[in-house]
DNA sequence: TAGATTGTTAATCGATTAACAATC
DNA sequence: TAGATTGTTAATCGATTAACAATC
């Protein structure tokens, strides 16, 4: 089957599946059953089943899952295209949780340039990754390959930004401002709001 | 029909539309039409009219919609209980940005209290905002009425941490650690999980 | 064998989308 | 009236869930 057809849901457990492999089981067992790996995310067994089966991979039935392979595969379907250059626009509190973020953790994706208006912070390095101008994201993103964009600059300029960005050969964006974004055909874009979701929160948690 | 039987799309829509609303439309006119407002926020006509349905909010065939009129219909809706008082657990660099942010927008949700165990942080107000050493959340929690947690502490104590969260009272929790939560009946929980979004993108981002 | 688990098809569910009547 | 828009029902779609045969 077309990999790139997996239901977005899929991919997000695959992410959610590794990390927990890699971080919690690798290192004192073997082997997983579906159920048990259903319990540490919240799902059902049956669910973690037909994602096996959606990416392919096979447990046994005596033994369930081997962690080892799991990850290996998870990692082919995921990380098909190995390392992926991602660079952080804006370098205030949000971005700079976000490039944290990826150098802890385990990941193919890295952080290779950040971007900024303010002087200040601009040609000094924040956590080893170096900060360009705004006005440079198109010779920068080709020079570095960057693949990724990550927004977390103020709304009122995002959408100008973002088109520039897509037109200097990015093909995914990840849309941290509150501006959606409309963008060239060709461009996966995901987008997701903080005060959306603390709004949502506020309205379902009950009296 | 019982308003918290609202799709949860609806709810994050609504959110959308209010700021869209009150940001950029509010100052100068008067009504909108769905298509307007479905291109601002790129929506279909029909599912910003099923949305206006579901709230029970009508236009007028000529018109559309009164912004006015849809900004207070929207916030009776998702505020209906008014202010709603909220706690950040963890005042790094994302734990700033949400408070910052809850402060910059315009929205019935009030940061009341920080936690945190870094002694330089406690008992030093960060933008107005009292922070608390994480050992005082219980009686907190109680004093300043907080409805709504956001956890933005390492993953590590996450889940001790919220279950004695949802014990204090708080009946909702946003939670950003990369720990999946199994909670308590009745506490309404939202994960967001920022290393599986970018891998997300990575994946469906076309060479 | 009995019990537990995997793999896969079929059924369900709910949200989105399409269609269209009603209205201005 | 013609054209544009709203309001609402019906159809579609896709993901999740249930069911169960196959296997160890």
């Amino acid at each position: 089957m077309d990999i790139k057809k997996l239901p977005e849901g899929t991919i997000e457990r695959l992410s959610k599946y590794r990390r927990c492999l890699t971080t919690y089981c690798k290192f004192y067992r073997e082997n997983i059953f579906s159920h048990e790996l259903a319990r540490n995310l919240h799902l059902t067994p049956e669910q973690v089943r037909r994602d096996m089966m959606l990416i392919g991979h096979s447990g046994s039935h005596k033994n369930g899952y081997n962690i080892e392979e799991l990850v290996e595969k998870i990692s082919e379907v995921i990380d098909c295209r190995g390392k992926t250059n991602v660079a952080v626009f804006g370098l205030g509190n949000l971005g700079q949780a976000i490039v944290r973020y990826l150098q802890d953790k385990e990941t193919r994706l890295n952080v290779e340039a950040i971007f900024d208006v303010n002087p200040e912070k601009i040609n000094k390095p924040f956590l080893s990754v170096d900060c360009y101008h705004i006005k440079d994201l198109k010779r920068i993103i080709k020079e570095k390959d960057i693949r990724i964009a990550v927004l977390t600059l103020p709304g009122d300029d995002a959408h100008d930004m973002a088109l520039e960005i897509a037109e200097a050969g990015v093909t995914g964006i990840m849309n941290f401002t509150p501006v959606p974004l409309k963008l060239p055909e060709g461009v996966f874009l995901e987008e997701y709001d903080i005060l959306t979701s603390l709004e949502k929160v506020a309205f379902f948690a009950k009296k």
